[in-house]
RNA sequence: GCGGGUGUAGCUCAGUUGGUUAGAGCGCCAGCUUGUGGUGCUGGAUGUCGCCGGUUCAAAUCCGGUCACUCGCCCCA
């Protein structure tokens, strides 16, 4: 590493990207919130444990891909030393801190959350190893209907960002625990039968992951998978009723939806809905947006039997695909010319500010020097303070886009500059 | 973790069968214009050719390794 680099799969976030990204945040929290959702920040780092448990051991998250560490407990002034692990994933901590802070006296809760997430993995275009995104969860309701609030705020959320006919929303239910049971057993006595003509990966999954091997790539597995028997047809009829309520509820709401029985959720506590929004603009990582029911996860991790749904979105992947985000103003330049005019600058630049007006002063070079770099900085107004201009009480106040320049009283800038800024953007 | 592609100036990229001092456009800096920007003209600076090693009289160019990005697998958001 002889280039001062960021580290594998990180990066710095800043000009457009980072414009596109708030942008997504700024309307997840906007629609989150007409959903009553409220926020929980949870620690970005937590107790090993609370990953591992969920996720399962042999999951390739917790084998393979978290960043976990040992915390020095001598310098920390702690006790004994710590197993801690950076958050992959965000329900495991959400869940936790139900469980910790007793939030099942106050069902249900709906908890919407935003940040950092790491997987070591190996990156790739929309996959990084610190990545960052917004989730949503409903704890405390068991009907189908809560099912339909989610999917149809994430729906609201895709068409804010202007995503609507890029993403296609995968739907399928994995029934209850019963059903889903049930399934598992008969998709590997059929599989079973095909093992010589597995491949590699499918084979390791039949014991750890047997789902999965339904949305394989490889040709042979899909062409076994295909006479797989189907995820619906070992369905009980309670399963059924539920998976036909959420989808009359989607219909309502005029949510289109592709019901695909390949998809799956790996974890045992999965059941019912499973959903994902994908794109096809993005490549190999199309999933912009997926989530899904796991009642017996807060059970699993110790709480009192509570049921879940909820989704996660990938903030990159939101914010290339819809690459939006508004360009900021930018801010008036202030150009004091001299060292009383300096002075006299700091007053000016805070009543402006006072008024909402974005100001930055720039101090060095010669005028010409300054126009310049406010030109090149798309600021619509410059304020020139000089010698003469100072004497007089007034600023002269230039339009950089009309090319036109006025001298304005001090205590009249703030009407001079706001009154027509606003028309500027 | 596995397989393919790429890496030359701040950015986008040329660079011949290995051959002198590595180029263009954009951007940047200066002057034309001493308190007035944008367009124009003139001039200027760009750089560990990703990094380390090897072959050779000679390497941006060939070879090996390595790092990073990228595409697919895997995994997922």
């Amino acid at each position: 590493m002889s280039k001062l680099q960021p580290a594998r799969g990180t990066r710095d976030i800043y000009g457009d990207e980072a414009r596109h990204m708030r942008a997504v945040v700024d309307a997840f929290q906007r629609v989150g919130l007409s959903y009553g959702f409220e926020e929980l920040a949870t620690p970005i780092f937590e107790f090993t444990e609370v990953y591992k448990r969920p996720l399962g051991e042999t999951s390739d998250i917790v084998s393979k891909e978290m960043y976990s560490f040992e915390s020095s407990a001598r310098e920390a002034g702690d006790k004994e030393p710590e197993e801690l692990t950076l958050r992959p994933e965000f329900t495991a901590g959400v869940c936790r801190a139900f469980i910790s802070n007793g939030m099942q006296q106050n069902l249900p809760c709906r908890f919407m959350s935003w940040g950092p997430a790491f997987r070591r993995e190996r990156p790739q275009k929309g996959r990084y190893r610190q990545f960052h995104q917004i989730n949503a969860e409903l704890l405390g309701q068991d009907s189908p209907e809560a099912d339909v609030d989610m999917i149809a705020m994430a729906w609201r959320l895709l068409n804010d960002l202007g995503l609507g006919d890029k993403v296609i929303l995968h739907l399928n239910s994995l029934g209850d625990q019963d059903s889903r049971a049930a399934y598992r057993a008969d998709l590997v006595a059929y599989l079973s039968n095909h093992k010589a003509d597995l491949s590699e990966d499918s084979l390791r999954r039949l014991d750890s992951n047997p789902l999965r091997i339904l949305d394989s790539k490889d040709e042979k597995d899909r062409t076994i998978v295909a006479g797989a028997p189907a995820m619906s047809a070992s369905m009980n009829e309670a399963s059924k009723q539920f998976f036909a309520a959420v989808k009359a509820g989607l219909d309502a709401i005029g949510v289109p939806y592709h019901h695909d029985e390949r998809l799956v959720r790996g974890m045992d506590y999965y059941c019912h809905t499973a959903f994902e929004f994908i794109t096809t603009e993005l490549g190999a990582q199309g999933t912009v947006l997926a989530g899904g029911r796991y009642d017996g996860l807060i059970e699993q991790l110790g709480g009192p039997p509570t049921p879940g749904i909820g989704w996660a979105g990938g903030i990159e992947r939101l914010a290339m695909l819809s690459a939006t985000g508004s360009q900021p103003t930018p801010p008036v330049i202030l150009m004091p010319m001299g060292e009383q005019a300096t002075l006299k600058a700091f007053d000016i630049a805070e009543s402006l500010r006072s008024a909402g007006i974005s100001v930055v002063a720039d101090r060095s070079g010669n005028l010409k020097k300054r126009l310049n770099r406010a030109n090149k900085s798309g600021a619509k107004f410059a304020v020139i303070l000089g010698d003469n201009e100072l004497a007089a009480g007034q600023a002269a106040v230039k339009n950089l886009e009309a090319g036109t320049q006025n001298d304005v009283a001090f205590d009249a800038l703030v009407r001079a500059i706001s009154g027509s800024a606003g028309d500027a953007s």
